[in-house]
DNA sequence: TATAAACCCTGTAGCAACTACAGGGTCAAG
DNA sequence: CTTGACCCTGTAGTTGCTACAGGGTTTATA
C-alpha cells in the first residue's frame, strides 16, 4: 500500500503533455480541465488524470475538433447524468464526422504518397493536390 | 468553340463551396486565394479554379491544418519554382502528420463505435473515450 | 426606365482559441 | 537565507475567422 500519487507543477504538466503552460490555465477557465488542488502558497498541483485529459484535448484539437465538441466528447465519459440514448445519439453524430475526416485524410495521404513516388521516379511533378479534396 | 467560362459572385461562390462570403475575402488578403478579376463596378468575379481552391482550404481546415500549412500544401501544386527534392521533402513531412491523424481518428472511431454498441446492448455505458487518445 | 431589393465594396470591430507579457508571490537548491 | 526558476492573476496580442457600418452596384420588376 502507501502508493503515493505522482503530482506535477504546471511547467511539468506542460512538458509531459506537450500543451503550452498558459494554455493549460486557459482550459481550466473554459471548464475543459477540472481545477486541480493547490499548494499552501496557491500553486496548482496536477495529477495523472489532468495529464490524460490534456493529451486528449491536444490530440483532438490537432484533429480539428472545437473546444465545444471536445467538451461534448469528454462529457460522454465523465459520468454526467446522461441517458444511454443521449450518449448513443451524440456518439453517432461524432462518429459520422470522424468517418468523413478519415476519408478526406486518406485522399490527401494517397495524393502525397503518389507525389513522393513521382519525385522518386524523377518525373516532372505535376502535384495535383488540390484535386484531392475537391471531388 | 465559344465555350463560356462560368463565373460566380462572392455569394454564389460562398454557397457552392460552403465557405462564408467574408471568409473568402479574408483568404484573398492572406494570399491563400489568388485575387479574382473584377467587374467594371469593382465586384469580384470568381471562376471554377477559385471554387476548387476554396473547397480544398475548407476541407483542410476541417482536418486541423493551419492556413500556413495549407499554403504550403497548395504551393506543391501551383507550379512554384520548387525543386523535385523540395517537393518530396515537404510531402514526406506532411504525409507523416496525415498518417498520425488517421491513426488518432481511427482510435476515436473505434471508441465511439464500441460505445454505440454498448448503448445498443443496453449495458451501462462506461464511455472510456479519454483513454482512446492518451496511450 | 425608375426604383427597390439584393448584393457588393472597404474598413473596422468582435469572437474563439490560444500565447505572451507585466508585476508580483512561492519554492527549493545550494 | 538568498537567488533563480517557477507560479500567480490579469491583460493584451495573434490567428482565423465572422459580423457589422456606411456606402456603391446590379438586377428584377413594375
Amino acid at each position: 500500500m502507501n502508493s503515493k500519487i505522482r503530482s506535477y507543477s504546471r511547467a511539468q504538466a506542460a512538458k509531459v503533455t506537450n500543451v503550452n503552460a498558459e494554455t493549460i490555465r486557459y482550459y481550466e477557465t473554459c471548464g475543459l480541465l477540472q481545477p486541480p488542488a493547490r499548494s499552501a502558497g496557491g500553486q496548482r498541483i496536477y495529477i495523472e488524470e489532468h495529464l490524460q485529459r490534456l493529451i486528449f484535448i491536444r490530440r483532438s484539437r490537432e484533429l480539428g475538433f472545437t473546444l465545444k465538441e471536445i467538451k461534448d466528447l469528454i462529457s460522454l465519459s465523465d459520468g454526467s447524468d446522461r441517458s444511454c440514448s443521449q450518449v448513443r445519439d451524440l456518439s453517432v453524430v461524432h462518429l459520422r464526422g470522424i468517418k468523413a475526416k478519415i476519408r478526406d485524410l486518406k485522399k490527401m495521404e494517397k495524393t502525397l504518397a503518389d507525389m513522393i513516388k513521382q519525385c522518386d521516379a524523377n518525373t516532372t511533378p505535376t502535384c495535383p493536390i488540390i484535386g484531392a479534396l475537391t471531388s
